[in-house]
DNA sequence: CTGAAAGCGCTTACAG
DNA sequence: CTGAAAGCGCTTACAG
């Protein structure tokens, strides 16, 4: 910066005192042992001169870091924004700030976030974005984690209790959803689950599976897989589901609202009548699902509380609380609105 | 974190080297100095002990920090987070990393973003939340650029070349989207504005009121002033332009696609068609306004490229470069979608 | 009530 | 080709 950042030497000579006097002072410790006058002459210095305490310096002399780390594959798609949104403000109520890093899940660019992250010293990191669970990435996450930095997920996890994580119950949520569809009444579902299966869409695909078994193979379905990043695929995917012999009378798209929305949007534009001519629901509850036409039935998820509460754990395991649930669950509702209908009677 | 993280001297104690050699190794530097041999023994040593190095140290020793920070007013306007990610994603070109900052266009909170930012030594700012473009928040831009710490305000902008900023013309675009509205038959408009009347707010209310002097006053008009962040008054002004003696043709929601999607959103629920029974126009240019029904006729800026261009701009002050023009102007363009339509013939 | 000094983890002239 | 040493801006026992 060519320019010099005013030190606290500088404070200290302008105020006639010792650096040391200067910290003391400056950070309100030893109140007592100061006297009144040396500490408004010290006041007074930081304040002609603007001073500002370099946060580097003290993170050397060992002082925790105030930054947190936090991860996500991308703000595209409104999921994102609005977890950041929770996890922000909380962290804001906690007196930490963010260092955010996209890895548009890709897995190199998430080791980058985690190599920079481990190099700034962070307290802790929320991670959103786990690209493809495969044991190269658990790996990260462990060396991360021994390295003396926690480590919390949030949407997305890891099976078990490896690392803490805060999420709904997916594969009960996914399992409702799909209850409530078998009850629609339809006779041939088309679910869309992400190319990448991350133990979320194993999940959802579990949760569905479960109430397909118990339909007692009354209702047909099949699979489809979409990269939820770039959209590939989604067109053909719609084509098929359009073109099926035996015509589908639904689509549950558990790979998320952010997909649903657009299925609706482009069925719409071919002329596909939602309800009547085909179902959509979704999952995550989007407030996006609530503004569009029709609206979406979907899975409700408390998304800003996820990352509220996902930093909230986070801070315990920073300063080191006594935890005794490091897997959060929070609750969610299934939200029937006008993209869907029953088909009996 | 009571772990002790691996240090330059661990590294070089195991490597059988002085910290200066490890050093010189770990950088690359003068790599023509250090022998293949040695080298080797200290790269082994690193990756032996997982070494990473301290950032914090290194910005102590006068190393240019590598994070920029980005104050913005919250996620929950779809328009940030898509600022947003073209921020990070050139920041990530150029190498940088991001520390967030959410002001809820609460100026005390700006305050406490810049403080923070600024203690943290970070190579530049990049800001889309002025609150109340009063002095004293010009003040706190004008202390940022005095320690050295250069500022980019992106979208909302000070008036005149104060601080460098990159946005669209927004009083030529909304006199744009304004002679649109004079041309489609509108005899009155009510025009929807920020309650905070930011330069942009001043700038889209005069190029409005630019096309209505042209309209030789055969058009009437009334301002509504609304708080973006809460949507308070949002219902009372829909009555109010609802129920208007003479009735209201149109409404300009100057203020953006954010809340002209809410209007539109609430004029349905109450059974008012649109484009029919009013028309609706906004300013933003948001990809929901083309998933919403009616789609959104709109001002469309690139938003995704008004970060772009933040970062890079920022990126040539933070280097130094002799940068030509300090205020950057993108172009826009003027949709017209479902939500208007030409009330003549 | 106050200050001299060590040390946090690095980088970088400088000397050899 | 390599190392000893100073110093970046702080904090904090320790001594007075």
């Amino acid at each position: 910066m060519g320019k010099r950042y005013v030190t606290l030497n500088d404070v200290a000579l302008l105020a006639n005192v010792s650096v040391a006097t200067a910290s003391y002072v400056l950070n309100g410790r030893k109140k007592s042992r100061i006297s009144a006058e040396t500490a408004e002459r010290v006041l007074d210095a930081a304040e002609k001169l603007s001073y500002r305490p370099n946060v580097n310096a003290r993170l050397l002399k060992g002082k925790a870091s105030s930054t947190i780390g936090l991860i996500i594959p991308s703000m595209q798609n409104y999921f994102y924004p609005e977890l950041t949104e929770g996890i922000t403000n909380r962290a804001n109520e906690l007196g930490y700030n963010i260092a955010l890093f996209n890895t548009n899940d890709d897995l190199s660019k998430e080791k980058h976030a985690f190599d920079t992250l481990q190099n700034l010293r962070v307290s802790g990191i929320i991670v959103a974005s786990i690209a493809n669970s495969s044991e190269e990435e658990l790996k990260l996450f462990h060396n991360v984690e021994e390295s003396g930095i926690p480590v919390v997920c949030v949407d997305r996890y890891y099976q078990g209790q490896e690392i803490p994580n805060v999420s709904i119950d997916q594969r009960r949520a996914s399992y409702e959803m799909t209850k409530q569809l078998i009850q629609d009444g339809h006779k041939k579902i088309a679910v869309i689950l992400h190319r990448d299966m991350h133990q979320q869409m194993v999940d959802r695909r579990m949760g569905f599976e479960d109430a397909m078994k118990e339909s007692k193979e009354e209702v047909a379905w099949e699979i489809f897989w979409v990269d939820t990043t770039t959209f590939t695929e989604l067109d053909a995917t719609i084509d098929t589901v359009l073109n099926a012999e035996k015509a589908f009378t639904g689509i549950y798209c558990a790979c998320g609202d952010f997909i649903a929305v657009e299925i609706i949007h482009k069925l719409k534009r071919g002329g596909i009548r939602i309800p009547d001519d085909i179902c959509v629901a979704g999952f995550d509850g989007l407030s996006l699902g609530e503004i569009v036409s029709p609206s979406l039935s979907t899975v409700v998820q408390p998304i800003y509380g996820l990352g509220y509460e996902a930093m909230t754990l986070l801070q315990k395991r920073i300063v080191k609380e006594s935890i005794s649930q490091l897997t959060i669950r929070l609750p969610y509702s299934i939200a029937i609105r006008e993209s869907t209908k029953t088909l009996i009677g």
